[in-house]
DNA sequence: CTTGACAATGCAACCGGTTGCGGTTAGAAT
DNA sequence: ATTCTAACCGCAACCGGTTGCATTGTCAAG
């Protein structure tokens, strides 16, 4: 690969004069701009991304971090709607996506520091906050821009982020179904250990005391965000027998994907019998069988919304501090109806 | 960010010395070792990861480049899949993934030569080989390692490719719709100019003239892999009247369901009056009414494999040449079925 | 007691761009 | 004709690690 200097050799110039043409500064002649533009031409030069980066202190690269050992994650619409999102942005910008991957809980940890430290991103998108692990006061300590998917749970001015505003959307599930008659009501969480879920059970248990229900414990399971785990949280329930839920919230169409499928193996009828809600608003859910009514929340805008935060952070050098948050909407289809009476 | 040389001021030794000790190299004495560790410990030290690319000429990046302008490609079941295998062999190995946008055609061999040009990663995975430009020769010219998705139409054993057979199993896929007494079959395509699309193309008139049946142009069409493309494909095959498909074949989940979707629409029962097949084999066909027959193609699987392959060259400093094919397998479910008397 | 071998560490150049500073030159102003 | 200004461009240091080579120290063999 050639270098600035075999360009600089070959048009007969200084190595910074081929550096600033290239980087578009001023006060360089047209002859020699020419010169040097046909000398890098005919050795085929680009400039080397990383030894740029290592001057400027900038990797024109927003870094992700991906918990990659979860197979389920991959088939829930959340995945790429967040990377639609953020390379929409990013490219428009200029920016590059660094994705990586990560195993257990203190990985994600561990690899947002890595990236963060190293300084191979000039900003960080943090997907999910763990409760278990304070990565928010962690990436406080270096001086990179961030923006937390969802309202942290310790909400501090510092921090920037973008909120789907999951208990109130959560809550407001839960109230149409109420409003459908329903009384008995499951909650099927993803990880419990990650901030949304709690959020989400937050807004069902106050809708539910807005109501004067009295929740039955056995109505919540988690389902860790993948399809077996809705359909494990029916195998469990049913067994309560008459006490057993009459309408089911999943906290990701994937599990309520899974909930309609041990619901048809066991014959009982959606809606008739029973109701269920997912939550995303994918595709899967709209071609399900009975069309799945479901929570659509606008990850793509609320990645996209965060990297814009991001790269203003970047190009202005604040600290980025917006708080914002996006509208979700129940998107009512054929999966939901009365409570059988 | 405190520097190599602010670890080496603090423990009393030289940069070379602590640069020993964070890259494992051997003749180091252990009192020295522990100093420097907890010099590097005390300022909250981690190695700049872009310095060391720049004299290690080596990133630990793979890069992949994404049409992120058609929002559909996030919907289908492709995109995330190819990020699990990825992600998932990237990590293993120490490795992390670089995802480059790219708008229209030329764009994306911009984008890679770009990424690949300015030394950003060190192998890149190419998705889809366009026919109208030759990212491959292109690719060839740099001396970086790159696997192809699918074999390309020029083959050569110069370059390293993990191929789905799409020509073969689109052949067995409609050979199992003549099976079942189809004759009047037709073939959704996603993109004409992208090599797979003229795989799978060749593979569908290949079995046609093996059964002696000789296919209509007006069955032939193609949807972008978005779903409303396999929905108007319908709306125009409708308008063939009697000489209407009897079957359809979409090139990918989610243009069979926007098929499944025209059908419903009009009323027209599947798979009793026409059958159904998609591609990929993802959640949202399983899940689709009716369930969806689709061919299984490996995504995740392939692309782990390139990373694989791709990552074994790095090491060795060898150019890659495996070769490989995957198997697909069809899924039947309900969706297909004996062609109409 | 010398010599040799090898462990341990320092020195300095290098990876490939970037940029503050200073020198040169040409044209304009006086 | 002289001075001033500003465009143009070279010089060299720098970003933060890495590594071949040189040097010092230590211990065992002769």
């Amino acid at each position: 690969m050639p270098t600035i200097r075999d360009v600089a050799h070959r048009a007969g110039v200084h190595p910074s004069t081929v550096s600033r043409v290239f980087s578009g500064k001023p006060y360089i002649s047209q002859a020699t701009r020419e010169r040097v533009l046909e000398a890098a031409e005919a050795l085929g030069f680009q400039p080397n991304a990383i030894a740029r980066s290592l001057t400027l202190q900038r990797t024109n690269m927003l870094a992700i971090v991906v918990p990659h050992v979860f197979d389920g994650y991959f088939d829930d619409t959340f995945f790429p709607q967040v990377m639609r999102g953020l390379l929409q942005v990013a490219y428009k910008y200029g920016y590059r996506v660094l994705v990586g991957g990560s195993g257990g809980h203190m990985d994600e940890v561990t690899q947002v520091y890595d990236i963060v430290g190293s300084r191979q991103a000039d900003g960080v998108i943090v997907l999910s906050h763990r409760l278990d692990v304070d990565l928010i006061g962690a990436l406080l300590e270096f001086n990179i821009p961030f923006v937390v998917m969802g309202r942290p749970d310790t909400p501090s001015a510092e921090v920037a982020w973008v909120d789907a505003q999951d208990r109130r959307y959560t809550a407001e599930v839960i109230r149409y179904l109420i409003g459908l008659g329903h009384r008995r009501i499951a909650f099927v969480g993803g990880d419990p250990d990650v901030a949304v879920t709690v959020e989400r059970l937050l807004g069902y248990q106050a809708a539910l005391e807005e109501a004067g229900i009295e929740p039955l414990p056995e109505w919540v399971d988690y389902g860790f965000f993948v399809e077996d785990g809705g359909y494990q949280a029916v195998q469990r329930m049913i067994r309560l027998g008459s006490r057993a839920p009459t309408a089911y919230y999943a906290a990701n169409d994937l599990m309520a994907l899974g909930i309609l499928r041990a619901l048809r193996e066991r014959h009982i009828p959606v809606p008739e019998a029973v109701s269920v809600v997912g939550t995303n608003g994918s595709l899967a859910a709209a071609h399900a069988h009975p069309a799945l009514t479901t929570l659509f929340v606008p990850y793509a805008e609320m990645t996209a919304r965060a990297a814009s935060i991001l790269i203003r952070s970047i190009q202005t050098g604040e600290k980025p501090r917006e708080q914002s948050q996006v509208e979700c909407q129940l998107i009512i289809r054929a999966s939901t109806g009365p409570a059988p009476t």
